[in-house]
Parts: structure tokens; sequence; C-alpha cells
DNA sequence: AATATGCCCAACCGCGATTCC
DNA sequence: TGGAATCGCGGTTGGGCATAT
């Protein structure tokens, strides 16, 4: 089978860390770097393996970690990346300074993934849940192994009705050039809006998002919102989502 | 007040990719 | 060039805390 886990070479400390590991961890990647993981535990006196002092440094000892609650901002960009990127979380992360992968992951299984869940969007293909029921779709984990991710690649990846993502024309102007695609819509749809399409530039095009909203179509009037006031405005609509628009506009 | 249940998050695990020798 | 060592990523687990019963 795979390979054996450095855990069972020799007797390892398991489980949390303590302050006092912490404090070594700390001095001795201050004093030297970390150099080889591998041979940290043993430079800095740990009876720890490598890839645990590895992951307590990236995920909880680093100087330049945030901590502390997600902003919204930062929600609206973890919620518009993974649309785009799947569960690539290191690529997530490398959009949200001072977060860590495990940090987006753990925010996202815990509180996102639910969030959506009830402003009735799927979590895993960012499309409407009863889009995704009828044809048989499911929850967890197991599913976005399945290829189901969308942003990677997956040409049926349709959008939830009457809503536009859009990103606003000022900027793909003079601070972006080179930018030789339409304006990204993540959720077309509507009438007609696009699919989901990106080619390479798709790092580029995302340093595009912050300013980005969502459109909505009340009475046929379009109305720009921000992601994350259409998603609380989804959320307090819920109950009636299958058959109403996140304000309680009937469908069809 | 005691117990059960649910949730959050730090840490572990396995595996593919990359680097080293 | 190939095998071993190491790195890095994403999925999963489990301990501890909060809330419900």
């Amino acid at each position: 089978m795979g390979k054996h886990s450095c855990y069972h070479k020799q007797k390892l400390r398991k489980g949390l860390w303590s302050p006092e590991e912490d404090e070594k961890l700390v001095k001795h990647i201050s004093q030297h770097g970390h150099g080889c993981w591998s041979s940290v535990p043993k430079l800095a006196g740990l009876q720890r393996c490598g890839k645990s002092c590895r992951l307590r440094w990236i995920n909880y000892l680093r100087p330049d970690l945030k901590r502390g609650t997600f902003s919204q901002q930062e929600e609206d960009l973890i919620i518009e990346l993974h649309a785009a990127l799947g569960n690539r979380w290191s690529q997530i992360a490398a959009r949200l300074p001072g977060r860590t992968d495990n940090e987006i992951k753990n925010y996202w299984n815990s509180c996102l993934k639910k969030k959506l869940k009830q402003s009735g969007i799927d979590p895993n293909t960012h499309k409407p849940l009863c889009e995704t029921a009828s044809r048989g779709g499911g929850d967890g984990v197991k599913e976005a192994k399945n290829n189901d991710n969308p942003g990677s690649g997956n040409p049926d990846f349709l959008a939830p009705n009457a809503v536009n993502m859009y990103a606003e024309e000022t900027l793909l102007q003079p601070q972006n050039p080179g930018l030789g695609f339409g304006l990204p819509s993540i959720y077309g749809g509507g009438n007609g809006g696009g699919e989901f399409e990106f080619d390479s530039g798709i790092l580029q095009w995302l340093e595009l998002m912050p300013n980005k909203g969502v459109q909505v179509h009340l009475d046929g009037e379009p109305e720009d919102l921000k992601w994350s006031e259409y998603l609380n405005g989804a959320i307090a609509a819920n109950e009636s989502f299958q058959e109403r628009d996140i304000y309680g506009k009937e469908l069809h």
C-alpha cells in the first residue's frame, strides 16, 4: 500500500502542540529558517516529525498570519474563488493574505457551504440546488472528487437564473492591460447570459473580482448588488427559494 | 445540573509531484 | 535514469467547546 506515515517511524508526539513546543519551533525557525523540514524537529529539540512541524508553522505560528474571523470581503472572495477554482484551497489561500488553506477549507466546510445551501445554491457546483437535485446530485466532499468542481473545466457549468456576475468595466482599464478576453460571467444565465468561460488568464481575471457584484432583475429592472448582499438576501428568502427567487418574486 | 448532540478547527493521513542523489 | 526522500495538497478525523434537551 502507500507510504507509511512518518508518525510510525519512532516514538513521536502527536496531537495538540504545547506552548513549549511552539516556542521551540518558533525560536528555531526565526534563528535558522526551516531549511529541510525533516531535520527541523531534531535541530529544534522536538519529538515531532518534520511534517507536523511544517504544518504547525504554516497554519499557526507563521508571523504573517491574520487570524480572527473572516471579513465580509474575504468571505465574498472565497465564494468567488471557489466558484472559479473549486477545492484548490492553496490557490484560494494565495489570494487571501494572512489566511491558510486549512483555515479557508475549514471555514468553507463549516460555514460557507451551509450559507450557500441556505441560499439555495449548491456549494459544489454553485448552481441552484433545484437544478443539481434534479440530476441526482447530492451533498458531500465525495462529489467534489467526481470532477464536479466548477472551474475545473466543466462545460456544463451554468448559472442561477436572474443572477449575473459582472465586472465593472472600469476595472478592465489601465491597471489591467493585456486582458484579451471579455467580461467574465461566473453566473451567466438570465437573458442568455454567458457560459462559464475563461482561459489561462484565470488568475489575472480573478484580480478583478473584489469589486464585482451580482445583478438581479426585479420587475424587469436590473439591480446591482454586492455578492454578500445577494447571499444575505437569499438566505432571508430561503424558505421559498424553490418557488420564488431570492426576493420573493415568483419564478416562471 | 447532567447528559446528549452538534459544531468548529487543529492536526493527521495518504498520495501525487517534485527534488535530490 | 531511476529510486528514495521530501514537499505540498486536499480530505478526513477527533477533541473540546457550545448549545439543546
